[in-house]
DNA sequence: GCAAGATGTATGATATATCATAGAAATTGC
DNA sequence: GCAATTTCTATGATATATCATACATCTTGC
């Protein structure tokens, strides 16, 4: 049974929050997705990192946040301004407009949260976060 | 910081678990999907049901389901028998070489989570299940 | 300095995710 | 029995996921 399967439960769960928290966002009336506010939200905490930098802390792989990037930038969400040191690469910085939808989300994704967690506590979270840690640390590739 | 957000730890686990998952079947030189091979699986357990009940079965939507199985059919996994009492749809059968794949995936699929979720108690499974579908329950739409 | 290797970005190909909608076929209400 | 509604499937548009690879640029070794 597909239900017994922990793996289901896994991503039923997580496509439940991403469906919330889209429909919530959608309904806000901003027009970004949830992927787009997470690596818009990494640029704004540090405008140095490579693609794949973002992309491991975003947990992506390089090719998308790549794509994720131009759109960004082609919205005008973020600016790309060339590195004078490295002429492969721009330094992106958060746009004013990019800027004025991740103040609009915030709190959106904060109530979204709450939602999810509802009835869960504290100590539910740790012992969950660290099951999930857990595992993603059994299927991580060996490094080397 | 994103590793204190709980939906980063989710996100980080099921997308370690399917990287690992299709990369042994990948490495077994199976050519399938994780997708296709849980819609296959879910045919091979129930035919006759239709796009929709499939797509709530693996928690998926319908037209992606609809993409999957025309996908599946044309790579000869599954067949489609016009049914004869309801023009709209065909019965799905899976077929020669989708049970040879599905045969051959299988062992895979154990393998992994034995992997996945080694050093986890019987009882944090459980835990972690009933956490997880209690997210989900929270995040589903009241549906009426 | 320069060749070899490493790094950073972009993009093609294919698969999946989602919404919206079109079109066909079945069901219902009356 | 037929019109209105519902159901089922397919598909367009756009976004993301992944691998592979092309290409430019940077770094290292010597």
């Amino acid at each position: 049974m597909l239900n017994s399967i922990l793996f289901y439960s896994l991503d039923k769960a997580i496509r439940s929050y991403r469906r919330l928290a889209q429909a919530n966002i959608d309904r806000a009336g901003l027009d970004i997705t949830v992927d787009q506010w997470l690596v818009l939200q990494v640029v704004l905490e540090h405008d140095d990192l490579t693609q794949q930098e973002i992309a491991e802390r975003v947990f992506k792989d390089q090719a998308s946040v790549a794509r994720m990037l131009a759109l960004l930038v082609k919205r005008g969400l973020l600016l790309g301004i060339p590195l004078p040191n490295d002429g492969r690469r721009t330094r992106l910085r958060v746009s004013e407009a990019g800027h004025q939808i991740l103040d609009a989300v915030q709190p959106i994704i904060l109530a979204n949260r709450a939602v999810a967690l509802a009835g869960l506590a504290e100590n539910d979270l740790t012992v969950l976060r660290q099951l999930l840690e857990r595992i993603a640390q059994n299927c991580a590739p060996v490094a080397n």
